[in-house]
DNA sequence: TAGAGCCTGGACAACGTTGTCAGATGCACG
DNA sequence: CGTGCATCTGACAACGTTGTCCAGGCTCTA
């Protein structure tokens, strides 16, 4: 399986020096130059280089092209990490999600780096696995780092510790869940308002007994998208039989019980509103192999749900949208603005797609 | 849409600070308390607080409640740019690959996150989006970081300019794609052998006008999926028609448009292996619009596609073990193993679900 | 009780860069 | 030929941390 390649390359450490009991500093990054070396090798002083290798005014070309070929010829590259302790800006901005093979976050992440990169910013990021310790670890790592900013879906809903940072000017803006016992910035999508939509939507066509299945009752969309469920039915008059609602981690296990459950209950449900991507993939599933049509809504789009049959009806957000809504806000306040905390909602979109459409089968 | 909230917070320059002006380094994280001011608060040294920071032993109990005491009543957070500076070890690793909104980089991502947290490292990444100077770009930006590695799923195809950096101690493995005129650590997938068993699974089931339809030729894994492809057919001795064969961008457009000419042509396939995830998606759409069924098979596996109709037939990589193993090989070269650079090629997977097992239309 | 040895704590330099400031150089002009 | 000015250059300190090394106080034993 694993064939290894012949051909030997020039790696570091192949010399002789001891490989790590190096005291001090030396050779740690095997040795690279500095601009004290580039100054030496062109005959200059050290901030002339430093002015070269930052494109500053004030120095004659002669000179200028002598750096250069210093730097060549050494394979000079300017330390950022001393650039940084010294100008106190690191351009650099941390994203912390909760899982980054999730669908729904490579489109957000994406949306913040392009943004970071149209600011010159580099992206940290890193999982909190819907995890609250975690989440807190990884924050902290990157504050550490000096990040100029944050950008944090959370998992927690404390973030009290991030006060003394915010306070420090480290720029925060919360996405898709809004920070808990602090005040700051956040961009949500519409939860409440998609969810009542959606069920909205199935009671329209003529469903009563509608299940919801969602996540864990500590995630604030999962209430919100409860919420929402809720308001629907009330508005329709719709007394909720609590066997029709479930709550609870998203793994296909307890999902496709839940489903299940509520499919062969003492009321049972005739369409079901699953509260994110992952609860919906999971009952697409469970609804696929039985004999008779439940309709279903989802909140979140999935790829290929026009191609299902039926097509499977969601509530869409757009995450991109969202990601890229949180950091220009987040530069926003790194350029000095020093707005209140606002809280951006953003609307949903009800794609239909015919699971949502379906007649109730009784 | 959106509604502002009322709650004002403290923000940093909130006070009298002249806001930019501010000449050498002061104030700069917002006045952040360094280990000085710790210190001086806990009346202790400096190196003390340094101590009890690290957790290094030497400190009398004590001696160390009172700097933590210090530590939390100025919300003090080591600053490790600085650490960085002295210790010449950033514990960050870099990557970069093409699209993080791409599902199929999303595992792989993920997958070299959780063993560099393993590691204690953090990851930095960013998107080339396929264009070979971004990528330059970027991997020169994260070296200029002093990141300790670099995961790199190349777009370009000349990573002579990584030379110097690999010199001076830069960890390095290339994913997906093998690097351009250096020679460094690689890990992929078998894409030759994969695309060889993919077609010669349509063969088996009776076909013999297959189009190949995939990536644009400067991209490693395009060609060899392609010699994989004709490999097959002349292992069965089929003559290839040159109109059966497209590479290019795999955007929907052109896609579609391939797909089209294939099966209207001279000599239309009766079946179509997709070159990646991207092309399977739109493929399938096509083939869904067609009146008589057309064999696909796919390179790389997606969502849902065991719950269409017919299922997708794919040839399987698994984008997690691919980062997983690309990281821990790029943190064996940190821990200073010094092996020759290797080339390592995962097994790629036939699932079968339908779609590749329709016999020919005709 | 004196000496040896251990433990704790702190002064200091260094990491590689950039801002400040003063010195050096060159040129034009009187 | 000397002065003044503008331009270019470099010495130096500082950013916040950690490694080295030594001083002082303590305990333990002879």
């Amino acid at each position: 399986m694993a064939e290894t390649a012949r051909t030997p390359v020039s790696r570091p450490r192949a010399d002789g020096s001891p490989s790590d009991g190096a005291a001090d500093a030396k050779s740690r990054y095997g040795n690279r130059p500095t601009m004290k070396d580039v100054a030496a090798r062109a005959g200059v002083g050290l901030k002339t280089v430093s002015r070269v290798v930052n494109g500053e005014p004030g120095v004659t070309p002669d000179t200028e092209r002598r750096v250069q070929e210093a730097i060549d010829a050494l394979g000079f590259r300017r330390n950022d990490s001393a650039r940084v302790l010294r100008k106190g800006r690191t351009a650099s901005i941390g994203l912390v999600l909760e899982d980054l093979a999730d669908p729904f976050y490579g489109p957000l992440s994406r949306a913040v780096e392009e943004v970071a990169r149209a600011h010159g910013a580099l992206l940290i990021n890193g999982s909190s696995a819907e995890d609250p310790d975690r989440e807190q670890e990884l924050v902290l790592a990157l504050c550490a780092r000096r990040v100029d900013g944050l950008v944090v879906i959370p998992a927690g809903d404390d973030h009290r510790y991030l006060e003394p940072e915010i306070a420090a000017g480290v720029a925060t803006v919360f996405v898709d869940r809004p920070p808990g016992r602090i005040d700051a910035d956040v961009v949500l999508s519409d939860s409440f308002g998609g969810a009542r939509d959606g069920v909205a939507h199935l009671i329209a066509h003529g469903h009563r007994r509608i299940g919801f299945i969602g996540d864990q009752p500590r995630i604030h969309t999962a209430i919100e998208r409860l919420r929402g469920y809720r308001a629907a039915m009330a508005e329709a008059d719709i007394d909720v039989d609590e066997s029709w609602v479930s709550l609870g981690p998203t793994g296909p296990e307890r999902v496709r019980h839940a489903t299940e459950a509520m499919l062969t209950g003492p009321a049972p449900v005739t369409a079901v509103f699953a509260g994110n991507n992952r609860v919906t993939v999971t009952v697409v599933r469970v609804l696929a192999a039985l004999p008779r049509p439940v309709a279903l809504v989802g909140f979140d789009d999935i790829e290929l749900a026009d191609l299902l049959s039926p097509g499977v009806t969601v509530v869409a957000q757009d995450a991109a949208q969202l990601g890229r809504t949180a950091a220009e806000r987040l530069f926003r306040q790194l350029d000095g603005a020093s707005d209140a905390p606002e809280r951006i909602e953003l609307p949903t979109r009800l794609i239909t797609r015919g699971s949502g459409e379906l007649a109730p089968a009784d």
